[in-house]
DNA sequence: TCAAAGTCTACTAAATCGATGGACTAACTA
DNA sequence: TAGTTAGTCCATCGATTTAGTAGACTTTGA
């Protein structure tokens, strides 16, 4: 499972993305309308800014922004920023690798190779997802429920 | 990244699949062999005795062992019974749906469209992979390498 | 009956999660 | 230049999880 926190960026950026050309967003414009705690809110968007994701403006007129178009930015980059690696072991990460202390040879671990399945299954997926593909469906989907609505009329 | 006590319960399983026909193994065994420590192993064990993955026998000539074959025991229920629901968000989970408490309407949720991406992939790899087949892979890592060592004479 | 071996309950230290409060600083504008 | 707006930084908090440890208790086989 993700933390409360990582599905609170996930939402800002999916958020900020849809508002992509709408110059800065408040934290507390964001905070309302994804119904996110203000305070924690804003720990995640500085998160996010450290990582090269976001940028913000102080004093009036300020807010957050995307710091890259919503189709160069993925899930894969905000989940690894707020969660850490992808992969469910350290030996298997390829962002940032460690050697399983308690393990002896990689070569001949089975339980490496089945998360490394795993992990290169995951990161495929969420490393293909930009903000914009996200956009994209949630437009689909609502469109597919109007089609639907129409039927029941 | 998955537990340590998950990890564990893995090393243990497939520990105990490759012994599947010398009767029950001591947890002191176990512990020694894949350096585990003794009291850690031993709420494990319970746990996945408590999900019928294990049996045991009390007294002496006492120990664990697998209930059922290697064959029909797999990652998926072993890291479920450790770790909770693969889902990376309630919402998606198969085996133990919950609603999000925080979200509108699922079928336009763009996150959750991705996580049951991840979701699926995932399921269908550690739901895939008995500890037989996970015996096997060792088996056939330690050929290759053994292969690879004959090439270096 | 004794020793072997699992079982149960409780406890700990440290880290993480999900927040919240308040002082501070930068920037715009009247 | 004063005042307001809005992000920034720091500290704290209670609850939960993680990774273990200690010890008394029960079952079982010889």
């Amino acid at each position: 499972m993700i933390s409360k926190k990582t599905k609170y960026a996930l939402k800002a950026l999916v958020f900020l993305a849809r508002h992509y050309d709408r110059g800065p967003i408040l934290i507390a414009d964001l905070a309302r309308e994804e119904a996110i705690p203000k305070k924690f809110l804003e720990a995640i968007l500085v998160a996010l800014k450290n990582n090269g994701v976001l940028q913000s403006k102080k004093g009036k007129g300020g807010g957050y922004y995307l710091s890259r178009h919503p189709n160069s930015i993925t899930f894969g980059q905000a989940i690894r920023i707020m969660e850490g690696p992808i992969a469910l072991v350290p030996c298997v990460s390829e962002t940032s690798y460690a050697k399983c202390t308690e393990c002896g040879s990689e070569l001949t671990c089975g339980i490496r190779a089945v998360m490394k399945e795993v992990r290169d299954a995951t990161a495929k997926i969420l490393d293909g997802t930009t903000l914009a593909d996200v956009l994209e469906r949630i437009a689909n989907a609502e469109q597919a429920q109007r089609g639907a609505l129409d039927f029941s009329i």
